[in-house]
DNA sequence: TGAATACATTGACAACTGTCTATGTGTGAT
DNA sequence: ATCACACATAGACAGTTGTCAATGTATTCA
């Protein structure tokens, strides 16, 4: 995996201490950011709860489109945020499009936040 | 501590199961959100966790304002916003303001988010 | 009382965000 | 081939956010 500025900010937060052991530096906050914020929106927070706490881990976008009362577009705006920022995972299978939860990157920025070693 | 809609978020986070257990439910996700959001911003990470980092686990806003390149109300308003949703406490001493975390309501958003136990 | 210091508040403005409608793209079935 | 379906993208628009300069409010000291 490349050390360059490609770093997804899933990437960049498995690797910090957790903010209350040292300062964050300027370049670790702007990293982290981007993550936190694809977590600030409570459409965004049930879409992750929806799609994690689903069966086999994963959900097509069908379904969710049916937990909300928002456009299509909308949700698939939402996703494509969750997605970019690398707490969800795609993949096309056929004509539907399966999203999953990358563990990993919650645990990390659990970690980060909540104190707890990573 | 009242259970009416005047708490605040961080009392809301201290009572959910992690993400990744079950869905959030509409009004979960709402009083959450505004929690995160306080976090999603690089200049409020790095201010939570220098308060955090600091000796005395306190730190004045002098000593803020120094740390960054931006103007005293900015700094100001972003203190706000942290203190606002629970995350930071306030103290005046004589000319002074204290900011302090609570180490709880971190602690808590970790979990909810990281899926630790709370 | 007056002046200086530490911090908050106000108001303004550009940039960003969430939402929608309309449209595009790919896939499977007829 | 064509049609229907699942999802993504584009463009528009209102609401929110981060920042600053200017001003307000306590508090201490002389």
């Amino acid at each position: 995996m490349s050390k360059s500025l490609s770093l997804t900010p899933v990437e960049t937060v498995a690797c910090c201490s957790p903010l209350t052991k040292e300062p964050l530096s300027h370049e670790q906050a702007e990293r982290i950011a981007p993550l936190v914020k694809a977590l600030a929106d409570p459409v965004r927070l049930r879409l992750l709860s929806i799609v994690a706490s689903h069966a086999d881990g994963e959900a097509c976008v069908c379904d969710l489109n049916d937990a909300f009362d928002l456009s299509q577009p909308t949700i698939s705006h939402h996703l494509k945020v969750l997605h970019e920022v690398g707490l969800l995972d795609r993949e096309k299978r056929g004509v539907w499009v399966y999203y999953r939860v990358d563990a990993g990157a919650l645990r990390d920025l659990g970690a980060l936040l909540g104190g707890v070693v990573g």
